[in-house]
DNA sequence: ATACATGCAAACATTTTGCTTTGGC
DNA sequence: GCCAAAGCAAAATGTTTGCATGTAT
C-alpha cells in the first residue's frame, strides 16, 4: 500500500470513529481493500481479498459495507452486474465508468463529469434532496471486439 | 392500451419477426406490458402482469427478455435495485431516470441528455464499440423527505 | 462490564438451466 | 412435421437475517 493510501486510510478510520464505528480487524481490512482498489469491488471481492489475507466473513463484510455506505464513506454502484459494487468516496472526486459488456472489465473514466450542474437543476425542479448520480458507459472493449 | 401503443406494438412485432422470433402468446404479452408501462419493469413485474392476465412463466419471460435485449428491442437497466429492470427502446429516444432511494419510485427525466456527444468522444479514445450509456440520479423524493 | 461487532448457518430473492411438452410456421 | 418456445421444476448465485460468541471501548 502506497504512502498516499496509508494517509487516506488513517483519515478514513478517523471518519469511521466519528460515525461511531469500532476499529475492528474486519473494518480495517475492508477499508484497505477499497482504498487500494483500482476499480470498484463486489462484496465477494472484499470478503475474499486474498492479498490482504483477511478472509472476513461475508455477513460481516455485508454489514460493514452497508454501514459505510449509510455514513457516506463508500458508494454503492450498480454497474449492470448481478452483484453490487462498492468504491471509496474521495471528497471532491466523482468517477464515471466504462464497462465492457463482453468481458466485464471496468475502467475509470478520466473526464470532467458533464452532469454536475444538471444535478443542481434537477434538485431544484424535482424537490428531491441529497441528489447524486451514477453514469456508466457500456460497450465492447478492443480485446473483445 | 392507447392507439399509439397499438401502433407501436405492431411495429415492434414486425421487428421481432425480422429477428426470427415467433409470435407467441408470451411474446405478445411481454411486449404489451413493456409498451404500455410508464416506467421500467422487472422480470417479476412482466411475468405477473395482472392487468394483462397473462401469468407467463418466469423462465419464459426471462428467456424472452434476454433475447429481446440481445436484439436491441428492449434495454436492461440497473437502477440500483436488487433486480434488473427492462424498458422498450423507442428509436431516437433515450431516457434517464430519477429514483428515490427511500421509497423506490422511478421517474423518467425529461431533459436533453447531456452525454450524447461525450459518447462519440469516448468511443474514439477508448476503442470500445457499440457504446451506450446509463445515467441515473438518486435522492430522497419530496414525499419521503 | 457492556454494548457492539463477528462468524457461522440458515432463510430469501432473483436469475439461470435442464428437460419434456406444446404450438408456430 | 419440424424446430423453436413454453412450462415446470430444480440448481445456482447473491443478499440478508438470527443467534451465540468474541472484543473494542
Amino acid at each position: 500500500m502506497s504512502l498516499k493510501a496509508a494517509m487516506h486510510l488513517d483519515d478514513i478510520l478517523l471518519r469511521c470513529r466519528m460515525a461511531g464505528l469500532r476499529r475492528t480487524r474486519a473494518l480495517v481490512a475492508v477499508l484497505k481493500s477499497l482504498v487500494t482498489a483500482h476499480s470498484p469491488l463486489t462484496l465477494a471481492d472484499v470478503a475474499g481479498s486474498p492479498e490482504l489475507k483477511n478472509g472476513c466473513d461475508k455477513a460481516t463484510v455485508y454489514r460493514l459495507l452497508t454501514r459505510l455506505e449509510h455514513h457516506g464513506i463508500i458508494r454503492r454502484l450498480g454497474l449492470h452486474d448481478r452483484s453490487a459494487y462498492y468504491s471509496m468516496i474521495f471528497p471532491g472526486r466523482h468517477d464515471d465508468y466504462l464497462i465492457c459488456t463482453a468481458c466485464g472489465v471496468i475502467e475509470k473514466l478520466d473526464l470532467a463529469c458533464p452532469v454536475e450542474k444538471l444535478e443542481a437543476q434537477i434538485s431544484r425542479e424535482s424537490g428531491f434532496r441529497k441528489l447524486y448520480h451514477e453514469l456508466e458507459f457500456f460497450g465492447i472493449c478492443p480485446s473483445c471486439g
